[in-house]
RNA sequence: CGGAGUGUAGCUCAGCCUGGUAGAGCACCGUCUUCGGGAGGCGGGGGUCGGUGGUUCGAAUCCACUCACUCCGACCA
């Protein structure tokens, strides 16, 4: 992509009405655009690392056995008066009446839609367990909608749902969620720490929330150092095989957020004691028959009796990534993406557009990359050097490629990595053959 | 929902206290010089000062109401 023809709106100074990084950031490398408190909207750029996320999330979902559905954002109030929680989820749940006076509403999570389709789909416990998920717009009215797209109203959610015959067999799907949370926010930069958590509005008796580590995150965060060391990627995972081992092993290390934790309690060696800030990523959920029992989702088991499914629900706040991304990874001059999320791989700056040679040189190289399939972002644009230089650390690419004339006429480039900051002198052969 | 702030050019902000014809820097357009870390000169365009009402000869400025946004607290992916 050239930047000249880019859609890429930087701002040089932090709006005013931005208070954390990732906020000022998004706004300012032209990720995102506020429209109203809590609501934005996505520009290229922003948008490019949004599908980012949710295609690493999709992928550890299919991974785990979930299949993707899609399920409507407006739901009608009936399924919800029939939970129960029509009334008890309040003024967070934006309410909508249409046409015909019917009450409806924007779904703030899919509980009851999901186990409405379930009910009437699925009869047998032989055709169970299921775990249904989507990717998709919510919306919940926040009392104080804040951080940017870190706590917006409406957000992009990875929501599933379980569906199990018994308890044993909702805790092995209950396991192979904490396990693909664990992968999934590892695969995309992060330090993921799970942690034992009410369970809420939602019901249930068994939860964990997963907080990534930043140190600018909201809550803080208590663990035992060996969270740090072990990487959720190095085990090779069977979801098909027992989970409970690698579940046990996670869970039995100390981890709590500050509300919980109590020094003097606290059974972790004072130097083997972390302490940190994070911010919640992703919550699991085992809730039981709570839905299926008030909503009639049932299935005939092997004695022909009908019983009432086990059900979890799981959710990973893929906008509120994005965000959390950029709070655990950037400096004083801008992002720094994590490759597996990063917009484009390599910034490629032209330091004097319009000279014969650099332009050659530029194209030569813009051409071979994208014959590599490598995504580039080329600043062919006539402006000075020092700007190119500022927005192209702002952006945060991972790999810069600076040609200019002094290079060009020793036939080298510049490559550089942006989070050492790190640069060499190499052949443009070199570099094609090092990012490719 | 309780508490506290802020709304003036695309952005960051001054002017408001003490009422008297709307300002700066950056950005934008033209032009010249410059050209390896957000350049400089000259010229130019751009604002119903969030909105409504009031006080006044006169309101960005004072008063009332209202809307929006932000921050702190309780709640949440």
């Amino acid at each position: 992509m050239r930047l000249s023809d880019y859609f890429l709106p930087t701002l040089k100074e932090n709006p005013s009405e931005a208070q954390i990084v990732s906020h000022r950031l998004m706004l300012r490398a032209g990720m995102v655009r506020q429209s109203s408190a809590g609501i934005y909207s996505w520009l290229p750029m922003g948008l490019r690392v949004l599908r980012k996320v949710e295609g690493i999330v999709r992928d550890e979902m299919d991974a785990a056995g979930c299949q993707e559905i899609l399920m409507p954002a407006i739901q009608p109030a009936e399924l919800w008066q029939e939970s129960g929680r029509y009334e008890d989820y309040g003024k967070e749940m934006l309410r909508i009446t249409d046409r015909h006076e019917r009450a409806m509403l924007f779904g703030p999570t899919h509980e009851e839609v999901v186990t409405d389709i379930f009910r009437s789909s699925v009869r047998s416990y032989r055709d169970l367990p299921k775990n249904l998920y989507q990717i998709q717009w919510k919306f919940r009215d926040e009392v104080r909608p804040r951080f940017g797209v870190m706590r917006g109203r409406e957000f992009f959610m990875k929501d599933n749902y379980s569906f199990d015959l018994d308890y044993a067999g909702a805790l092995r799907s209950y396991n192979r969620m904490f396990v693909a949370y664990l992968r999934t926010f590892a695969r995309l930069g992060l330090t993921p720490i799970p942690m034992q958590a009410d369970s809420g509005a939602i019901g249930g008796d068994l939860s964990h929330e997963f907080i990534v580590l930043a140190e600018t995150g909201e809550s803080a965060v208590y663990c035992d150092r060996a969270w740090l060391e072990t990487d959720p990627l190095e085990l090779e995972i069977d979801y098909d095989a027992d989970l409970q081992p690698i579940v046990d092993r996670w869970t039995q290390l100390y981890a709590a957020t500050d509300d919980k934790h109590d020094p003097a309690t606290c059974k972790v060696a004072p130097d083997r004691l972390f302490e940190g800030r994070g911010i919640e990523v992703g919550h699991i959920f085992y809730f039981g028959t709570k839905y299926s029992a008030s909503m009639g989702a049932v299935v005939r088991d092997e004695n022909g009796k009908d019983t009432a499914v086990e059900m979890g629900s799981y959710g990973i706040g893929v906008s509120r990534l994005v965000g959390a991304i950029i709070e655990a990874s950037h400096d004083d001059a801008g992002i720094v993406w994590p490759e597996a999320v990063a917009p484009f791989r390599v910034g490629m700056i032209n330091l004097r557009s319009g000279d014969e040679a650099c332009d050659r040189a530029c194209e030569a190289l813009y051409g071979a990359l994208a014959q590599a399939d490598v995504a580039v972002l080329y600043d062919d644009r006539d402006e000075r050097a020092g700007v190119k230089f500022a927005e192209m650390d702002l952006i945060g690419l991972p790999w810069q490629i600076v040609v200019g004339p002094r290079g060009v006429k020793t036939g080298s480039v510049e490559l550089k990595e942006r989070g050492s900051g790190e640069r060499e002198e190499l052949s443009s052969e070199a570099v094609l053959a090092r990012l490719t």
